[in-house]
DNA sequence: CAGTGAGCGAGCTTCCGCTTGACTT
């Protein structure tokens, strides 16, 4: 048996670890906390200075039991838990759960997966740093204190089942608050001039641009008109050396960022694949804040990058930290070996590998140089001056491998940058020959709605939330229904282009698409009502710094500066008060909105949030006649949708006609307009105003629809025709009646009998599921029977 | 993918942060 224990938070680190250590280590992985709050309201008696009941979670009990064996077995335990305050309290609540003994028990901590680091770290052991696990106990209370209290106020006040805590509410606030943003925002129009210029004898053109834009049209005009007469002449040619540096190693946000631009990953996908790449030994940890690398890692990027591309490539750098709230208990993310510069594994893994490697490699290269150019150009007739601008790479640098993308959001206006690669050889005093000249209206953008990957960046900078949380709770407020993640269609909009042809200024009008959104966030009617009922009764808590100043006083209690349970005290006092008034005095939340008199009936036209969602209401029900209901469509808020929205909703369903006999008709869904004929549903094609489709126009959708579906099917079983192979979107699947099945793996199409199909509708987990309600119904009574006894 | 939208009211919901793996498509 070995003579050492040694207990880390991850099993794919205990492998790594166990290699250096040699055969009287047993090192082994407590997968994370290994106890938390019991579930229920008695977690936590404030009365008794908030003492914690705790409990093993059953999925954590084979864990506990196998390392209580273990270290009962081991002369000398070491915990090896991460360095920071999650850390620290993961070392306490072993010793408490596996009744460690103290003269057998070390701690110790290391921030990089190294040999050195972790002998080192063997070398000088501590005991556990109460303070920091008094911070962490301060940290878990504060969250559950908050989180349970504040939720039943909302099923109270506002609906069932709705949550709050400190992160999640203050990432919906974000997103609502830059919704109404966008609303209040008016685009304010402009004119941009563009001049397209030769020089005297050579053919090279280039662009030059005026650094003022005109508000007004005719003020544009005027400045083109001045033009067409004018004489162009070069007034000053400025040179001058500028430089580029490659930005920082990756932490858990700057990757989901990137990965998000440049991939096109969600955050929570970016995750998994990197927990394959780390459990696969391919990169350093994924969940971390830190910026840093470690000495060995520095010593090996150097070698790659002299070795891939010289010397002169390289340059040694050590970045610091910008976030507030860092505790960088581990590395940047990195590739563990810097020589493989691609891997074996799926796309995604391939990709994302790729990209983890370049920007860990860069973070260590030297500066790309430029020489930037800007050449002003005298206007004979008018003061302002054209300038124009033009920059060439002296130097590729850090940019022979990577390029950091921006979050620079482009609604669809027309790229016309005034900007050059490379200006033509130019001197001072130099005559131009203008060879096209426009003034283009362009119109001030509101700010950009978030997406998954700027929300964290946002929660980052703010210090709210951790690199292991950000992706779950994403995931947590659109689970809710406090935010959705969708594209929108954008609308037209008409601009203006003047330009000079013959000596003349020409007038254009061009249509654009502006406001067409995908993958952003959208906050939800609910998220708006429980936002607002949060801010006004909660301000405290929803506070964008709220985490910041907690997170003060936590660091005061880590550094023995603070008695926790005095933090909570402080704390929980106003709180609670702030709860039991709002309990007693706040109206229920409601975020109904009238909407004006329905002129054909002269009743009442409302907006809510009704049981299954918003929607717009005509009359009221003290009425003797019944109220008419309409669900609100994708894109519209109780917010903003105006009257005539609301009144085109009753527009729908309509009936187109009929065909064989049966009527046929049209309806807005959750996947957009779609015809309704004999309880099918047949999708409008894109574009396709649903107000407009014609008798004639409906058939032939009909038609198309069941030739599409008659081309889909690749053989029909002759024992059941309800049992058919079909080519889908991702192959060839069995339609078994209702149920959909996967063909197994290496299966012959052809191949397939019936009998194999009975046995896989047997076999899917879908059949049984189709049971399961019926077997809750029987629970539920039985709890029913019980209660009324 | 529709339409549904009352009122009654038992029993339930919920936090954040540290880990994977077992599910689904």
């Amino acid at each position: 048996m070995a003579k050492n224990l040694l207990i880390v938070e991850s099993p794919a680190k205990a492998k790594t670890i166990e290699g250096y250590l040699g055969k009287d280590f047993l090192v082994k992985s407590s997968y994370g906390h290994i106890r938390d709050l019991v579930k229920t309201d008695d977690a936590i008696d404030v009365d008794n200075g908030f003492k914690q009941k705790y409990e093993v979670p059953s999925d954590k009990k084979a864990v506990v039991s196998e390392l209580k064996k273990l270290s009962k077995e081991a002369e000398t335990v070491w915990l090896a838990s991460d360095e920071d305050r999650e850390g620290e309290a993961i070392s306490w609540h072993l010793y408490e759960t596996l009744g460690l003994k103290e003269d057998k028990t070390k701690r110790i901590v290391f921030h990089e997966i190294t040999k050195p680091a972790i002998l080192k770290a063997i070398e000088q052991p501590r005991g556990i740093d109460f303070n920091l696990v008094n911070a962490q106990q301060a940290r878990r209370v504060l969250d559950r204190l908050v989180g349970f209290e504040l939720s039943p106020v909302l099923w109270r006040k506002v609906k069932p089942s709705l949550s709050a805590g400190r992160v999640q509410s203050v990432a919906v606030r974000l997103i609502v608050e830059r919704e109404r943003e966008i609303n209040r925002f008016q685009a304010e129009a402009s004119f941009k001039i563009v001049a397209q210029f030769t020089t005297g004898k050579g053919k090279e053109q280039f662009k030059a641009e005026l650094p003022q834009r005109f508000e007004k049209k005719e003020e544009a005009e005027k400045f083109l008109q001045d033009c067409i007469a004018a004489a162009f002449e070069i007034s000053s040619l400025e040179k001058r050396p500028t430089k580029r540096n490659p930005a920082a190693p990756f932490t858990t946000s700057t990757l989901q960022q990137e990965a998000s631009r440049k991939l096109g990953f969600s955050v929570a996908r970016t995750m998994q694949v990197a927990q394959r790449l780390y459990e696969a030994g391919r990169i350093t940890y994924m969940r971390t804040d830190s910026v840093n690398l470690s000495d060995t890692a520095i010593q090996a990027a150097e070698d790659e990058i002299v070795k891939a591309y010289g010397d002169k490539y390289h340059k040694m750098r050590r970045y610091k930290t910008k976030s507030a709230g860092a505790q960088e208990a581990h590395e940047a993310i990195r590739p563990t070996y810097f020589s493989q510069h691609s891997i074996d594994g799926d796309n995604a893994e391939r990709r994302l590998y790729e990209l983890i490697w370049k920007r860990a490699i860069a973070s260590q290269m030297s500066e790309a140089e430029f020489e930037k150019t800007t050449a002003k150009i005298h206007v004979s007739t008018r003061s302002e001056e054209l300038v124009a601008t033009g920059e060439i790479m002296r130097f590729d640098g850090f940019l022979k491998v990577y390029i950091e993308s921006t979050d620079d959001e482009n609604d669809g206006a027309i790229d016309d940058e005034g900007g050059n690669a490379l200006l033509p050889p130019l001197e001072k005093g130099q005559s131009l020959n203008l060879k096209a000249l426009t003034a283009t209206e362009r119109f001030s953008r509101p700010p950009a709605r978030y997406t998954e990957a700027s929300l964290v960046k946002k929660l980052e900078e703010l210090g709210i939330g951790r690199p292991s949380t950000y992706a779950p709770t994403i995931s947590t407020i659109q689970n809710r229904g406090y935010v959705v993640k969708e594209d929108r269609d954008g609308k037209e909009r008409q601009y203006k282009v003047l330009h000079i042809a013959d000596g003349k200024v020409v007038e254009d009008t061009k249509t654009e698409i502006t406001g067409a959104e995908r993958s952003k966030m959208f906050p939800t009617d609910i998220g708006m009502l429980v936002n607002d009922f949060l801010v006004e009764h909660f301000n405290d808590i929803v506070d964008y710094h709220f985490t910041a100043k907690v997170e003060k006083e936590f660091d005061e209690i880590a550094q023995g500066d603070k008695e926790w349970t005095a933090m909570l005290n402080d704390f929980y006092g106003p709180f609670h008060d702030g709860i039991e008034d709002t309990l007693e005095n706040a109206d229920r939340a409601t975020n109904e909105r009238s909407l004006g008199t329905d002129p054909a009936t002269g009743k009442p036209v409302s907006v809510r949030v009704g049981r299954f969602g918003p929607l717009v209401q005509i009359g009221s029900a003290d009425d003797e006649e019944k109220p008419r209901f309409a669900s609100l469509r994708k894109g519209q808020m109780i917010e903003t949708i105006t009257f005539d929205e609301a009144m085109d909703l009753f527009k729908l369903p309509k009936k187109v006609g009929e065909f064989e006999d049966k009527e046929m008709t049209v309806a807005i869904g959750r996947f957009g307009p779609y015809i309704r004929h004999a309880s099918a549903f047949y999708s409008l094609p894109k574009g396709m105003d649903p107000m407009d489709v014609t008798e004639e126009e409906a058939i032939q959708i009909i038609k198309d629809k069941r030739q599409r579906d008659i081309e889909k099917v690749i053989r029909v079983f002759d024992e059941n025709p309800d049992a058919q192979i079909e080519n889908g979107r991702w192959g060839p699947f069995i339609r078994f009646g209702k149920q959909n099945l996967k063909i197994p793996k290496g299966t012959e199409v052809e191949k397939i009998t019936y009998e194999d199909v009975l046995k896989w509708a047997a076999a899917d987990p879908k059949a049984s599921k189709a049971k399961a309600p019926a077997k809750k119904a029987t629970a539920k009574k039985t709890t029913k029977a019980k209660a009324k006894k």
